[in-house]
DNA sequence: CCATAATTCATACGTTCGTTTTAATCATAG
DNA sequence: CTATGATTAAAACGAACGTATGAATTATGG
């Protein structure tokens, strides 16, 4: 058992470092000896523990998302078991989705604050490359949870739930990233009252915005004089 | 007469090349020579023309932002003349907003679709000069937006406007920066759906949603209700 | 205890980056 | 036409990047 605690202590180090200067910088704009100076590791470490930046980043991604990926399959097939056939509340989906995600930040063990962040940010990610993985990452759980929206919702046509989970994606993800990075709204009281239990607030106040988007008057499209979509 | 011409041009195809080139790879992922390779002019041109790569990137904002800001305060100041001291509705401030920009993508002239993208991006974008940069660009108009809905929505917190407004934001954003470059939810039917119309459709869908969240009940913080959770 | 594998280390490689420099070319005014 | 200032062009700068190398060090199994 102590052989492997330095090889272990090392990659832990680098994933940890990587975890913060990726979500403070960016993947372009952390470089390896920024990771391995703050980790206190050799250069080299990082290329012979994970063989390459991009393997690094995903490395990063990966051991915070098997589990939270897991976890939402979990409580989805643990309300449909519940439900007995019934269909499901959409507060319920949400809240599987997105409220686990924002619950996992009070976790440090898995995260905390900080991969809550980089995930936000990392949604709209300029390099092509992280943009797929995370896309490989989430497409099961992401189908799964598109599914039961449709039998949650089955008076509102599927397209729009798909852009409505794509709107909801882009509220959180912003929230997320901008509670104390970016400031263009706020620059004067959310941070002051909401420094300490942000998370405790922050969960109730984008669950309520979400849900009253989800389930919002459908749109009426200008030229729509013709037959219904689907 | 003619004698601007060389340089206008010089200075506007690069202005062209770096939006485009920015909004597809970001900031740190797009090189000087590619620029001034995609636009056809030497590599010394941006740093004669522009000063820095900073530089050139706050111009590609400010050639597009101007006209946005103005548009929205113009905007404002006529419905609220035209209320005649009576409180707006808030999906007339949000149109302002919100509906101004996407409908600014509709203009080929304004920057189009591809100047929307690299806004919807950058509001996440990594570097700190650049969020610095367009929070200062937006203030007034945020002031101004934020101050509307206070009025438009007296019964509701001003805290919850602030932050619904940031959601509203997020959501926009990642609505616009992935209409067909990050496809984390849609990945099959969106894309062939609206290929075409996708802006006519995507300003109604997208209304809906925010006047829906911005409208929603309002959150119940745990700690205000008597119980300890359920 | 020693052979062997695993890990760390210092160092260097080849590229690419943003910027600068200096000379050539252009347009215009006197 | 020529003087002058503005623009473009080619080339090079030093710095930083991700990665690779080979030796030194450490841990492990027989």
């Amino acid at each position: 058992m102590v052989e492997a605690v330095r090889l272990i202590d090392t990659r832990e180090r680098i994933l940890d470092s990587a975890e913060r200067l990726f979500m403070a910088h960016g993947y372009d704009g952390t470089s390896m000896r920024q990771i391995t100076g703050e980790a206190g590791v050799n250069l080299a470490a990082v290329n012979y523990h994970f063989g390459s930046k991009e393997s690094l980043i995903q490395e990063v991604f990966r051991r915070r998302l098997d589990w939270l990926n897991e976890e939402r399959m979990r409580i989805l097939n643990e309300l449909e078991s519940e439900a007995d056939g019934k269909a499901l509340k959409p507060s319920q989906i949400v809240d599987g989705f997105f409220g686990t995600m924002l619950r996992m930040a009070g976790d440090e063990n898995r995260g905390g604050i900080t991969f809550l962040r980089l995930m936000g940010r990392t949604l709209t990610e300029p390099s092509e490359f992280i943009r797929a993985f995370l896309a490989h990452e989430y497409k099961v759980v992401l189908d799964r949870y598109k599914e039961a929206l449709f039998q949650a919702l089955p008076d509102v046509p599927k397209a729009e739930i798909v852009w409505r989970f794509h709107f909801m994606l882009g509220a959180t993800s912003y929230a997320i990233a901008g509670t104390d990075a970016l400031r263009l709204v706020t620059d004067w009281q959310i941070e002051k009252e909401d420094s300490v239990d942000r998370l405790d607030r922050l969960l109730p106040r984008l669950m309520s915005f979400l849900l009253g988007g989800l389930r919002a008057q459908l749109p009426q499209f200008p030229e729509e004089a013709a037959s219904d979509g689907e």
